[in-house]
DNA sequence: TATGAATGAGTCTTCATTCAT
DNA sequence: AATGAATGAAGACTCATTCAT
């Protein structure tokens, strides 16, 4: 396929999501998504044959995005605890999110076909890197005296946790932005050293 | 609906349950559930209108049992951290139960229709359950001087977090049993005062 | 499926056997099939779930039909020569067969997935069949020194390929009645020894 | 169409014979055709507007390319009895051809639409020609004395619904090149006259 | 109460065929 | 001449749901 499809491609991609924002994974039909993108039958075949495929392809698209987000301003000499803030932060936005939010089908997508390595190797390679990347901040937070932190990894597992049981509860219980703060303070206040 | 029914629909959910477990929610038919449940089509209706009303039935069913499981030898003496032990170890054969769990279903069953208020307040009230009886625990430790914990209430939120995030962890990217126990162990250290 | 789903069943085979007749086995659909069947399209599928199947039980209830139909005033004393006769017109009916003829339906069945042992070997058996009972014929009216025919086997294998020749061409060529007495008779001329 | 067109039409036809030969006649799609020609889908329909059009014409190429195989050697004086061995070895060739096969696919063909007269003929001709070849042998071996055929074109003919018998057997019950060799030597024998 | 045959709607998937380039 | 994206029709198959018994 030509470059004219890695537009429609794309296009068809963009609508998808925002039918597995609405509906989750397992419930979406390839006519659902035919029907939001002005396309013939047919010719959503061309591009894709499962809604499973389209799902993944979203996940794909979604992770190449997510990188290097660091908002500017950061250097060297930004306290750990800043960028620990910073990262809470942005996990409280994915825990909170409401639009063109494709967590519930993500769970979805995990869950079907419990046989299949893939998936989950996905999911883990998503988790380890989010833990990894906090592990960093705590350690190095820990050497500058900035964190009471003794074991930066098993810490930082911890906290991913929680996060994924906030964001996990979201969207089952519903959840407050009032308590996500309280619960992020909680885990900052019990690392972060005040300054006497 | 008189006695005999009564009987049959306990068989009708006993049955379902295992359909729920091993298909999750949203893919369990009607059809499915008759096919388990050596029951007409048309009886099946007689009992139950939907797959979904027969879940929720599961969920209350499931609920009713849960109540004052306390293990027998459980005195006004029993040290607060042993009783720690114990929800900690319930809460971990939850997290990686493989027989029977319904808990992928559940998980689908919240997520379908968010609309939904009363799902979301069913499964609201189990948690917050939960957290009570935890905080219950923290909070008498922590006047006995077993723990330290000057926020009972927010810790065992905090620790609910953990467990629920590793319940959905342990369904969609896999957790063996030492990584649960590694991780129950580090909360059992953020806690516990060491006998000096 | 009780009493009241046989009499269905044979509704339906009869009903089908008509679409096989005209369209040959591979261009059948079960639409095809409810279409000529009254019946929704649902229930087609309660009781057969492909052309496939249907044909192989209207090809079986035939073969039950089929033995035993020796017309009445056969005796011991019949002369081969009869029964010869009675044999080839019976065949004769068969290559010219126009009603409800799915001779080419059944050849189309036999040429799908050449792969399938079975139906080989219900071909085979079919063919082997007659040329037994052609073969005792041929046997005894030797005895009877009614034939000249010194391989009994092997001239009712030839006999049988001539049919079978003749059923094929009468479909692909078309073959008139004449052709097809006089080769009945070419054969015939061959065996009968003529009463000096 | 000029000259380079010619070439692909050749090389379509190549092509489109070895799925004929795999899938016989009515299963073959223009969409497959494609698929082995690495041709575009339009550009197929610039050749063949189906896949008969496709059949027929490789039916019509075969043809061509039959006449005249006689080999070398072969003189006025050459025994007519050699000649009809090697009528029949090009049959028994025919009866038991495994690579690139279409006669199923012609079978096929020649079944489907049986209104089409022209297709009928067709068929008719090639059997035609065949029984004329043969009974052209026959009646001069019978002249020279080496067969005994009072009737040469019954023979000729009986011969032939033998070979498109066992064609046909061969297709869908399986004939061993065992049981077609005596066939043949079954029609051999009753044919030539023993030297005495 | 209970049965299970029957219906019909909904989705999947594949192709023949067209058409703008 | 040739391409291949796009369309839409056709058939497969499965269930939720009803209904006569």
């Amino acid at each position: 396929m030509g470059e004219k499809s890695e537009q429609k491609r794309s296009y068809i991609l963009k609508q998808a999501r925002t039918v597995f924002a609405e509906k989750g994974f397992k419930a979406v039909t390839m006519k659902d998504i035919v029907d939001v993108c002005d396309i013939s039958r047919g010719g959503l075949y061309l591009y894709f044959k499962s809604p499973e495929e389209i799902f993944r392809e979203i996940l794909l698209s979604d992770q190449d995005g997510e990188e290097g987000e660091l908002p500017g301003g950061i250097t060297r000499d930004t306290p750990m605890a800043d960028l620990l803030m910073l990262f809470l932060k942005e996990q409280k936005k994915e825990i909170l999110r409401k639009k063109d939010d494709i967590a519930v089908a993500a769970y979805e997508f995990f869950f079907a076909d419990r046989a299949e390595k893939k998936q989950e190797d996905y999911a883990r390679s998503q988790f380890d890197k989010a833990v990894k990347v906090l592990a960093g901040i705590l350690e190095e937070g820990a050497l500058r005296g900035e964190f009471y932190c003794p074991d930066a990894r098993a810490a930082a597992t911890g906290i991913m946790y929680s996060v994924e049981g906030m964001k996990i509860c979201a969207r089952t219980m519903g959840l407050s932005e009032n308590k996500v703060d309280r619960q992020l303070l909680y885990i900052v206040e019990g690392l972060v050293l005040e300054d006497s």
